[in-house]
DNA sequence: AAACATATGACGAATACGCATAATATTGCG
DNA sequence: CGCAATATTATGCGTATTCGTCATATGTTT
């Protein structure tokens, strides 16, 4: 396995054909094809079906490319590393975080704005992901701390602390007639529409099966990904959502309000590292911010 | 650079000697101390200093040292799922739709406002994420449409029409000196603390470039990977950003200005689809809303 | 029929690496 | 202290392997 391989197998999932691929890499298209097989060799797994001339990437190819893609970074580090010792810029010392994309617009400004002060000379590199994703990235020490949802498995590799919890609240446009009740369940909900988040995982199925029990018929009208959109969404009068409080609390500035959703349910949420690993004192005084951060947004008004 | 020349650095760093090295790698002394000339060349970095016949690393080695071994770890960890994969995973129509994560606030909400009403039976799931990863969900058919960026080649299960356009601009705080100018370039940046995006990808390399070009050392605070997040940061005061006007312009709201950059560089943004397949009236009416929105959001004020 | 796509034969250039050896330094012993 | 033995790194030279291109065959789609 050699990097030109991996860098063929990334371009190669993006644009789909080997010509285009050995075009973008200044290859020929034979080399780009043998550069496949020889890592399809080397690994021993077919990564492409070949289909009537085409190549059809198989499962294998996409989890195998993300991994390709990560040691790529990796030696993109080192090669940008290397640039600035040679520059004699003794390279800025960088620490990567990743959040959740619902922290982009006003937590982690929040978060950074005095540590870039008493850091003056580090540089931040900031990711903004899933849960999962994030999971992943510090496991793979892409990452140097990551604040994820503590839910299901946590990797063998990862240390995680917890941090901050929240409760599961129904989240409704200010001007809504549910906003006047003190808690809400599926009950209160027949016949409203829905914005909801997580098919298919944990807490998504328990919220799909209290209103089977509640004998409700969710009427989903939006399904997406973040609590982010979910929120704009119920800020817009598109439905409510129901989500952690912990979430909700930052999006305060929007014209919602957020009531408890029964049956509680309570969610955890914590800092990952990779396991073994000191922190930096760069580092760890960026884990010191984000708790901070944490605590200042999940404050009562 | 190659996977054994980092291989030899990181079991030089242990052992320090080349003869030592050679005996655990199995490879001749001679061949560590080639591997060794040429990762120093490759990186044009000095990493050991041969004093008395001896090799002693330098403060550069120890750093790449680190960056060396994170990418071993990396190639292990894909060899390691390699080994796992060889040893052995319809209701309401639903609309998906993959945007940018910087549209989520205010843009998709806007969007889905009169289409929901419209589509009263549609269900609609949102994406937010990267352009290369709206590629592939478009192409796999996971995404009806997707809102990407026109960048490389586009795949062959791909068509794509173009709808938006843009031009780099510097994203400035309002109160900032630079806002007083009316265009700017990598000399006015001399010794400005910058947020960027895209490392490696083809629009931050020429980016790079234009600041060698102009003998102006970047001086990167913050690397992040959404231009949300750039332009939220530069909202705070840690910094300025370089970014498409078209993103710049969803973010109009905050308290930033922006000025075109030069060189003068566009973007293209297209609306795309997987090739050969139909939308359905639903899905087509959910593109002509995406389209009206980003008229809308390109207005001049 | 033309255009597009992948794979492969043949070949040359480049790279990887070992053997042998030169030059230098260190250690152990008388 | 002097000297032989041992340890260390670098380099000349040669061989084998790898990398990549050109040309082409074959198949698919427009």
């Amino acid at each position: 396995m050699n990097i030109r391989q991996l860098e063929v197998l990334r371009t190669l999932m993006s644009t789909g054909s080997t010509i285009a691929t050995a075009k973008a890499m200044g290859l020929s298209q034979s080399g780009v094809s043998r550069l496949l097989q020889q890592l399809e060799a080397d690994l021993s797994i077919t990564l492409f079906v070949r289909d009537k001339g085409r190549l059809i990437p198989t499962p294998e190819a996409a989890i195998l490319a993300r991994d390709a893609e990560n040691i790529l970074l990796a030696v993109d580090r080192m090669s940008g590393h290397a640039q600035d010792l040679r520059s004699g810029a003794a390279g800025p010392e960088i620490v990567r975080i990743g959040l959740p994309s619902s922290m982009w617009e006003n937590f982690a400004p929040a978060m950074l704005v005095d540590y870039v002060r008493d850091f003056p000379s580090v540089r931040i590199e900031t990711f903004f992901d899933t849960t999962i994703a994030i999971n992943k990235l510090v496991e793979e020490r892409v990452l140097d701390i990551g604040f994820l949802r503590m839910e299901g498995e946590i990797g063998p590799g990862i240390e995680v602390e917890q941090v901050a919890s929240g409760e599961s609240v129904c989240v409704i446009p200010r001007d809504h007639r549910l906003a006047e009740l003190a808690e809400i369940s599926a009950k209160d909900l027949r016949d409203v529409p829905l914005i909801l988040i997580g098919r298919q995982r944990p807490n998504r199925l328990a919220l799909d099966q209290s209103f089977k029990q509640a004998g409700v018929k969710q009427i989903v009208k939006i399904e997406t990904h973040t609590n982010s959109s979910a929120c704009s969404y119920v800020a817009h009068g598109l439905g409510v959502t129901i989500i952690s409080s912990f979430y909700a609390n930052l999006y305060r500035h929007l014209p919602v309000v957020h009531r408890p959703f029964i049956p509680h349910a309570r969610q955890q949420f914590g800092l990952a590292r990779a396991a073994g690993v000191p922190l930096s004192i760069a580092a760890q005084s960026l884990s010191d911010a984000l708790k901070r951060q944490i605590q200042l947004s999940q404050k009562d008004i």
